[in-house]
DNA sequence: TTAAATGCAAATGATTTGCTCTTGG
DNA sequence: CCAAGAGCAAATCATTTGCATTTAA
C-alpha cells in the first residue's frame, strides 16, 4: 500500500513521466484511501497538504493516471467518477445508501471464470463484479429516512 | 417486451399513478431499446413521436420510474446515466469502445451465488455483473484509432 | 533550457429546479 | 374540478479547457 508509491515513482521515472508533487500526492491519496474517492474528495483531502492545488489538476491527473494504467475508473450508479489504485482483480461492495465502495478479494466470493468468447460476437476481456447492499455503518445507524428504493 | 407495456399500464392504474402519454412513451422507449439508452437518447428518439416533449420531463420521468421500481439505473464508467427496463436478474456486456450495453441471461455465464452475509458486516442484497470487452460491431470496424487503454 | 504540468477562470455538458400552464381521473 | 404532471428556461454540479506561468529533468 505504501510500497505502491515506491513502485509508482520508479515506474514513472522508468517511463520518463515527470514526477511532480501533485502527481505523487494524488496517486498516494488514491492508494491510501480504500473508499475509492471521487475527484472532489481527493481535492478536499489534499488542498491543505498541497497548497494551491487546483481541481483542474486533480481531474487532469486522474485522467492521465488512468491512461497510463496506474489507476482505474470504476463504474458507479450515481454518475460521479470514482477511482481505484488497486489493479489486482477484485470485487466491490457497494453500499446503496452511503455509496461507499469497499474492496473484497476473490477469497470471499469467487467470480466466475471469464469465457474466451461471448454471445453475439462479443469478445470478453474482463469482469466487473459488484455486490450491492448495505454497509455495516449504514446498517448500524438504522433506517433513517424512509428508504424508498 | 411489448407485453411489458401492458403490465406497466395495469400496474400504474392499480397503484393510482397517472398514465400520461409521456410516461407511457418513455417507458416503452426503454422497454423496446436493448441498448440501455441515455436520457438524451430517449429524448431524441421520442421528440417526433411526442411533439413538444421536453428533456426535463424525460429526466423527471426516468427518476420517477426508478423510484417506483419500473426501471433500474445501471452503473456506467463514463458517468452518463443509462436505464434498464429489464428487471429479471441478468448480466451486461459492456463495449469499452462504443460504450454499448447488451443484456445476457444467466445461461451464458452463471453468476456466483449471493452469500447471505458479506465481510466487514456488509449485507449483500444483489449482484451487478458486467463483462467488459469489445462488441462485434466495434471489432469488425477494426482498431481505428490507437486504442490507448 | 524547454516541453510538460499547473493554476485560474471561463466554458461545457448532463442533470435539476422554479414556476406557470396543462391534463388525467 | 384540481392536484399531479409537463414545458420552458434558468440554475446547478461535475468535469473540461484556454491560456499564462511554473517546474522537473
Amino acid at each position: 500500500v505504501a510500497r505502491w508509491c515506491t513502485i509508482f515513482s520508479q515506474e514513472c521515472r522508468r517511463r520518463g513521466i515527470r514526477l511532480t508533487a501533485q502527481r505523487l500526492a494524488i496517486y498516494r491519496a488514491l492508494a491510501c484511501d480504500a473508499t475509492h474517492p471521487t475527484a472532489d474528495a481527493i481535492y478536499a483531502a489534499l488542498r491543505e497538504e498541497v497548497s494551491g492545488l487546483s481541481r483542474a489538476t486533480v481531474y487532469r491527473m486522474l485522467e492521465s493516471l488512468q491512461l497510463e494504467g496506474f489507476v482505474r475508473r470504476v463504474s458507479t450508479v450515481d454518475g460521479i467518477a470514482r477511482y481505484d489504485a488497486n489493479l489486482v482483480p477484485h470485487q466491490h461492495l457497494v453500499c446503496r445508501q452511503c455509496r461507499s465502495i469497499l474492496d473484497t478479494g476473490g477469497e470471499w466470493l469467487r467470480p466466475p471464470e471469464l469465457p474466451r468468447r461471448g454471445p453475439a460476437g462479443f469478445i470478453p476481456e474482463m469482469l466487473d463484479l459488484c455486490i450491492i447492499g448495505i454497509c455495516a455503518r449504514c446498517r448500524r445507524s438504522g433506517e433513517r429516512r424512509g428508504d424508498a428504493n
